[in-house]
DNA sequence: AATGAATGAGTGTTCATTCAT
DNA sequence: GATGAATGAACACTCATTCAT
């Protein structure tokens, strides 16, 4: 019963970081191997395919968001605090590890469609706060899929700015003007002035 | 001016639907040269390879909308209005070429940063616009480019939901609420309430 | 509309002569396109898989044989007639293409399975030409599938004792002797002395 | 003597189903560990390579029934005898370990090119009882491998098509019929009709 | 100019064998 | 002795690109 030669973790940081820079496609199982600094083979052995790989991290850490996003939620009253938390979150999450974040970003549009419907996910979460906030009466009346896309993409387009370079600094330090932005962008979507 | 059924015209239209669909590399040129119905040499009769295929494709598309949204910008004098215009000439790209702006979305990450520095993007167009209203005192002080991810986020993010089938009807619909949703976030960007 | 350049037949020609020598699983695309002298790739426009370069192969000639015997035995009259024509020809095709006979007896275990029930096969013709001898009265009632067994099994085990070379000569100087051994077997089967 | 249960005796025993079921290149060692409850490490304990477990399953069985062919030939007398008891033996082994005859009937050409030429195979005990017979004036001159040839070939082929399901019951109800029809076929292929 | 067969480097994956525990 | 994780050399197959016709 050999312990761990931590092979998996140093297989899932290499794949990550390669992901994020070229793309799941764009990437060899030899070159993981080699930046883990592990055989081929002994990658299959926690890794039934290179596409299990991808999968894998991608869906794990989309589930555990959408996770914690439903947390967070749960511990705040009103929808400015529970979108500010969730968009800090997303900050945070983002300048904790933007290899992981930037693979997700780029893996997303090949990844995302094998997620089953029955899976929650962080833009359930965010359409859910929008609808239980109407519901409430907090704010008017609104779409919450098209509402939780305007604060998704507030958030997601701010992180590939910063991504690209377009944008210096930590997103951290940038949550609470990002989430004041969602939250008029919201009012603003369910009362259009005039 | 050559009046040819053309096939350069057939390879572009297959490339960028197939590319839409599973993304360049997922497609195969031998699959593009079948679907657009001429043999894979004349593929190369006017790209000297699939990745000049994918970036004149995406280039040509890119490059193009910036200009349409400066010459927008133009035409209009206060910021609400340019915001709205741009947005509603974005949607209305989207909803006559959905394959395009779905190969554009997949393959940002993997083509963007071929663009040079200096060449002039729809990032620049929004950017030049708020930066604009600052300078002119429409709208309080703010970083353009960080104004820029809201309004394009806001925009895209919509985009996205509703390839993926969360939103339905055509985005034109929807966008004069997308602009006031862009514009109120600006301003909340730049002037957080207390 | 180029000419054959004749990969096909070479590399039909080179993968009798090694799957023969070594058996299908024993032998690599690589070896095969080399023997052929083309290359792997060029192997791939011909047959979709090596599984389908070895069936194709088998089954051809497997069915083509079926045929010949059908032919053979609908120009005799006699049961002794036909047994020793089916029994020439076999030796025949095995004198004038031993490879490929080889490479049938060493992969049957693996590829006849996938024969489609109906098929009909060598096996057929053979039975089917007792059961008719039996019908006609000329010889006593006996099991047709048995009956074929033997004399299959006297033809087969005469072939890969030469294919060991424990028997020298060509195996068309035996024919007749067979074709009496099978007749006198056959016999004795349905009439066992006392 | 070892009373162990046996590491060893579970390996042969899985390897000789999973072989006889799917050919020796198309069984892993992972698989035969696995079936067999052993660890692939403990299987390189008993054969130091998977050839090699092969090959001494194989030729064990190969030359135990040689051994065995030449006992029951020595407590005969007459060659019609001889032939019933071997025919019958062969018949007997085969239906209590279907599996290992079959095993070895497809491995056999990729194993029995490996036996020395000077070991003492089944087809050597046939050969020399025909031999035996001819000297003894018992049947007419004929070549003995060609009488082993036609003597075994009636058997084994019968055994596989018993195999392939063409042929139900145990062999060993057919073994008189068989050596009948084994004793008819030498004598036919000795003295041929006319 | 057009074709599509051929090329050959590269890919993901398998698996017999080894060896640290 | 036993274990099973790790190795690494194959392997079958793909595909962007070339080029003889």
């Amino acid at each position: 019963m050999p312990r761990s030669t931590g092979v998996k973790d140093k297989v899932d940081e290499a794949a990550v970081g390669l992901f994020a820079a070229r793309g799941v496609d764009g990437v060899s199982i030899a070159e993981i191997a080699a930046a883990a600094g592990v055989s081929q083979g002994a990658l299959y052995r926690h890794y039934a395919s290179k596409e299990e790989l991808a999968w894998t991290l991608f869906s794990t850490a989309y589930l555990r968001t959408a996770g914690e996003l439903d947390d967070i939620r749960s511990r705040h009253r009103d929808f400015a605090g529970q979108v500010t938390a969730m968009v800090t979150h997303f900050c945070r999450l983002y300048d904790a590890d933007a290899p992981l974040f930037r693979f997700m970003l780029i893996s997303q549009h090949d990844l995302l469609p094998r997620l089953s419907r029955e899976q929650r996910t962080a833009v359930d979460a965010v359409a859910d706060t929008v609808a239980a906030a109407v519901q409430a009466g907090e704010i008017a009346a609104v779409d919450s899929a098209a509402a939780a896309a305007v604060i998704i993409g507030i958030v997601l387009q701010t992180a590939i700015f910063h991504i690209y370079g377009k944008l210096s600094g930590g997103l951290t330090e940038r949550a609470s003007a990002l989430a004041c932005a969602a939250i008029a962008a919201v009012t603003a979507l369910a009362e259009p002035p005039r």
